[in-house]
DNA sequence: ATGTCTAATAAAATCGATTTTTTATTTGCA
DNA sequence: TGCAAATAAAAAATCGATTTTATTAGACAT
């Protein structure tokens, strides 16, 4: 654990469950929790500033979304990372998200493709600086590109997976110097595809996508 | 609510929030606890004899499972179900355990092969009654089926999945007579295409399968 | 040295009480 | 009568302390 932060500074937003539940999440996306790591519920006080129960609370709501596992009277642990993980969140991601998109597409209305367009604009005015809130618009774009699907059971998924997958792109992030990769050419691409309704193309764009970002991640996971 | 057991009458058997998870899941999973109905802490303390604490755990760990919804400061509810809901999983479940059971026979083994003999034999024992133990082996019948595919996650999903329909299964069988499907002679064709390794033949008849049982329940859900 | 039993420590799980928030009820007013 | 503010009741969230369980460290024997 590695974290020079106050506790959290945030005093009367939401419940105290709700904020350990962000910022932990945060903490183990970015991977200033490491994979693995165990996660003790008086360690955390100190840096969440807050009781027992809402860190019990959230930790096991992370498990949800598999960022937290519990182990049955042992506690808490960041859920591990493995090269093996990796690749199956990337094919698994290319199966679903295609499934997602091929439905979304098929329930095209216009204000989905202009809602598109705005969320892709927003994407990419933040495309240089890599910031933390270009992360945000850039889950929010690959999500709506997947929102007009009829299922929410499946989106849910592919948000899971997504999440599970920009981990690895943090923790790339963090050993290397994982940044060169450029993308705005590939959003455009698939934007436009979309647009023209071009459903086999787009899903091709989308999965070629995925994978040329998980091959340039290979050379940093494990 | 309309429970009359007496308080977890299985004392030392592991922590109570375990048993408080395993009674609830029970519980929604087979209606006793209604699709859509609040649960309250102090309720559950009755009925499962145990703090607010474990209750509030279990509960935690059913969101988990998509069989309970948290509210923000107002609370927990079992789930609700509805047609909709009903028609998507069926064709999710569909095209995911399509994919995995593919994938588990392309890497089929003996070992596998057999485990899915035995299986199969203790599932068709209890065909006859129905009974809870019935439906347990059942479970396990079309988990294995999957359980050679080599992505956790989509294996998640597919159980995830499962036990969601499952849920759909038991409100059926209580506000009607749903009782006379006939089931063995269709696992008994997925079990022998599977040892024949016909992979478009098995994943067919798994698909029609659930269609077919999906067709049945239909009348008895809304 | 290696392994097992026991004691001490640390951590997780749980409880009971308190605080905060939401929901229901009553009261006052147009 | 209908609506809105104020109050009362209920429930959720949180806290601090206690109990239980797991982990570590030490003693002893092989």
């Amino acid at each position: 654990m590695n974290i020079n932060l106050t506790p959290s500074q945030t005093p009367s937003e939401g419940s105290a469950t709700k904020s350990a539940y962000k910022r932990l999440r945060e903490l183990i996306l970015t991977g200033d929790l490491a994979p693995g790591e165990k996660l003790k519920i008086d360690g955390l006080r100190d840096v969440l500033g807050t009781g027992a129960s809402p860190i019990r609370e959230a930790l096991n709501l992370l498990v949800s979304d598999q960022l937290v596992v519990r182990h049955e009277q042992r506690g808490f642990r960041a859920a591990g990372t493995s090269r093996q993980d990796f690749d199956e969140i990337l094919k698994l991601r290319c199966s679903l998200e295609r499934m997602a998109l091929r439905e979304s597409i098929e329930n095209a209305t216009d204000e989905w493709i202009e809602e598109l367009v705005v969320v892709h604009h927003r994407m990419t005015r933040l495309q240089a600086e890599r910031s933390a809130e270009f992360e945000v618009q850039h889950k929010i774009f690959h999500m709506t590109l997947l929102s007009h699907a009829t299922s929410p059971h499946l989106l849910r998924f592919c948000s899971q997976l997504y999440d599970l997958n920009i981990r690895y792109r943090y923790l790339a992030g963090r050993s290397s110097d994982y940044k060169g990769r450029k993308v705005d050419d590939e959003h455009r691409q698939i934007l436009d595809a979309v647009m023209a309704k071009g459903m086999d193309l787009a899903d091709t764009l989308l999965v070629s996508h995925y994978e040329r970002t998980g091959a340039f991640l290979k050379d940093y996971i494990d």
